[in-house]
DNA sequence: TTATATTTTTAGATTTGTCTAAATTTTATT
DNA sequence: AATAAAATTTAGACAAATCTAAAAATATAA
């Protein structure tokens, strides 16, 4: 079964949402996808005739095994795709994400293979997302959120949820990236911002807002 | 100015018909696209009217300097992916028509510059076939068809126009590639074959088919 | 040079993905 | 539970790119 670039986008979107959410509905895909309630509505029917999708109508929705499939395909793509615009062609993590949004589309089952072999199949992307394997296989990190992370103990960034250029900017003031190594020194209550020592560097305060997207794993 | 794919198929397509005839017909350029007449003269006016197109009603048509320009641009990208598909991920020179196909509608020029520098601006594409450089300026090689090639010189092919999997075959047979250095020994008269000596190999007689379709070139 | 054939264009329909506006269903509130 | 608010769907329209069938222009041939 093969796709329109918009079909894969609405997947590749309610994939996304039903990650946090279980199950998805019309408003708040259509403020995702940018666009209007209508349009969903006249998606949905759609993919639930190429049978993508568990939906009756007033009642919500998320995508079948097939329907997970198919995102799972489109996220490999961007993902493989965002890791050969960063190590590759050496663009700033910031700026592949619109990229990678065209790139994802192309079809070819073979391109995505042999890319994935040159790039040395790697298991996460530039961002620390996991890369879907060919049969839908993601791998596992022991990550949590740098705001749960217990204190004292030195962490690893292992993923950025926020792309945006604005976090970015955050985050190179701080001198964070992925892998960079963190202490957690203190929490406070307060307004939940963490004070943390960056390896190597002074310790310094984080909002609450920077610490909720980023995320960390350590050892055992 | 940016183009929509089929527009820019078109304005590829035409590019290409009026390098050989000048003036461009609508039946020849449906043929190309494997499209209708009628579709045609649809897209001729949407060209014309964004300025890309010198064509009056029933008299033909070509591209002005800004469709030529345009065609060039996807030419380049089309170019610059193959090269990226044969050398990068090893693919077979006769499947990565199509997978450009795509490719080279994707839009970000910094993608394009990037990926050029990446690949070491090559010049040319595994089929021989020039890659244009940003501004549309074209490589030029000093390159004759092999069958008007001079007796018992040295020559190197340079480029293969038929890049069917047919001629692929044929070519790997009597192990020509781009850069083979061949001597041609004799030509016949009768059916236009051509008796060959391919660089550390026995000599052999190619068709007047196959010779067509290389190209070769010489020092000085 | 008139008739015929070919080429090209127009007119109107179709599909995909979108939209607005109105109608319907569900949810929340008094 | 009745009513107001919010969410969702339907109905009908539109733009892009295509199509078929018919009309118009051009080219060819008797």
């Amino acid at each position: 079964m093969s796709f329109t670039t918009s079909e894969e986008n609405y997947i590749k979107c309610i994939y996304h949402l039903q990650q946090e959410s279980g199950l998805v509905n019309t408003n708040s895909l259509a403020a995702e996808m940018q666009t209007r309630a209508a349009s969903v509505t006249d998606m949905l029917k759609k993919l639930k005739t190429k049978k993508l999708l568990q939906y009756e109508k007033y009642k919500g929705f998320k995508l079948n095994e097939a329907g997970k499939k198919a995102a799972l395909d489109v996220v490999r793509k961007h993902r493989l795709w965002e890791f050969f615009l960063v190590e590759k062609l050496q663009f700033d993590w910031d700026k592949v994400h619109s990229i990678a949004e065209e790139l994802e589309h192309i079809s070819s089952e073979e391109l995505v293979q042999r890319l994935d072999n040159f790039l040395g199949n790697p298991s996460f992307d530039p961002h620390g997302d996991p890369i879907p394997d060919k049969n839908g296989i993601i791998p596992v990190i022991n990550q949590q959120n740098l705001g749960d992370a217990p204190l004292n103990k030195i962490v690893t960034v292992s993923s950025v949820t926020n792309q945006s250029a604005e976090m970015l900017e955050m985050l190179k003031h701080y001198n964070i990236a992925l892998g960079t190594q963190i202490t957690v020194l203190r929490k406070f209550d307060f307004d939940g911002s963490l004070e943390i020592k960056v390896w190597k560097q002074k310790a310094c305060i984080i909002s609450e807002q920077v610490a909720k997207n980023v995320f960390v794993h350590y050892d055992q």
